[in-house]
DNA sequence: TCGTTTACTTACAATGCTGTAAGTAGCAGG
DNA sequence: CCTGCTACTTACAGCATTGTAAGTAAACGA
């Protein structure tokens, strides 16, 4: 029962391509990341991503067994690269003071490759609970790090700590937001046809961020900011 | 995701409902988004919506064509509520002064019904670029908004628009990756068990905002932010 | 050279979804 | 009461997609 259906551009007749196992899981795995980043989890197809590798789908269900099974591969090698970019970024010991920098680098590492859509993706999904260790306490090592510096610079004492936290959760949400409606809201604010206007917002993010960090006390400026809330909302 | 809840609240056998188109509609519209809010579009099956109504899945053929048909009137209608929504919370004259319960509305609005979901996803899946004139110029106009109120309390120029916009742009980015990522941010910096943590976080990040809009001039403060930057770790 | 393993193939079964065809029945106006 | 309109129904066609069955051939060691 083999015969006549010359599938594909692939492979004359005879020929028959038998690459090593993992060097053949890497492919399929490259082919659905790129898919996933492209069209959603969703969007995912067999079929698409054999022939993108250049196989028959039933080649993809001998490695991975299932669909389930290669979506839950590729999101694993996802996340973990996506977790090994940013520690290596992060601990990147060549500017270890230029906060705005420091910024950048994770902007590039979130937005560059679509790690961001990725992620995103999976949170809308649900699947990002799947792996509940994926990218733990990368935020909290993080805000650890800076509370640090600021108590060292005498700006904060341990007692600030949650606000140091909350800055830092503050970068990583706007980060998000930003790589995934980033555009849309430029656009909403009138300055779609800006080409460097992404680029003056990160900035000036960057920019407000570090003077929170390096300004006087924060919990002076925070009971300061409850004093005046207070004041405000007296009359509800 | 298969859920199909197998409601059935059709009547009984032999009577049949037969209600105006209008309302028909509305009720299937309300359906789909409910199913588009929960499992993302591509997971909106026409007969789970049908079951959710209590008809049979042609009868949404029927009043929308296509499927296609009625991811656009679903998402037309969901696009316009929420403008509609934004700009009636922020022309709410009712306390117009108050930059942080005007914030807390903008929060609300979001996130409540899971707008930022919604928009989330039909920008991740490139809906989100056939309707152009969905979120028209509402940074834009919430920027102008807040602009002007800071030059009438003398805290900046017409040079400093640039500032109110990106901290305009700063809130709903936030807004958005917060509405989507934030339990995983918040898992992330070792927060989950904290119920209201993520109120706490709000309510910091208005402070923050509004802060940094009733602060000196933000022309000043840039310069200096800059040349602190460039003389790297100066505290002035 | 033979034999085993296994990366891969073709063919097909099974399922689920959108969309169509044709008919039924509720409700309006005469 | 009758008649037209149309909001709906059931049945089915068509198609895409995942997964299975069985077989084939490439690599590798004896």
């Amino acid at each position: 029962m083999r015969v006549s259906s010359p599938v594909s551009t692939r492979s004359r007749k005879g020929t028959r391509r038998r690459r090593p196992a993992e060097e053949a899981q890497r492919a399929i795995l490259d082919a659905a990341e790129q898919r996933l980043l492209a069209a959603g989890p969703d969007a995912l197809r067999l079929q698409d991503v054999a022939a993108d590798v250049g196989v028959s789908h039933p080649a993809i269900l001998h490695h991975f067994g299932s669909r389930e099974g290669l979506m839950q591969a590729v999101t694993a090698r996802a996340l973990a690269t996506l977790e090994a970019d940013l520690v290596r970024r992060l601990a990147d010991p060549t500017d270890d003071v230029d906060g705005a920098a420091l910024l950048d680098r994770v902007f590039e590492t979130l937005g560059d490759r679509g790690h961001a859509r990725l992620v995103a993706w999976l949170v809308l999904t649900g699947l990002g609970d799947v792996p509940p260790a994926a990218g733990v306490r990368v935020v909290r090592a993080v805000a650890d790090l800076v509370h640090a510096r600021r108590i060292a610079a005498g700006r904060a004492t341990k007692a600030d700590f949650e606000d140091s936290l909350f800055t830092i959760m503050l970068a990583a949400t706007a980060l998000f937001g930003d790589a995934i409606v980033g555009p849309q809201v430029r656009a909403s604010a009138g300055l779609a046809q800006d080409r460097d206007a992404d680029q003056r917002f990160r900035l000036w993010l960057a920019e407000l961020l570090i003077h929170h960090l390096d300004r006087e006390s924060p919990a002076e400026a925070h009971a300061r900011g409850k004093k005046a809330r207070a004041l405000r909302t007296v009359r509800r």
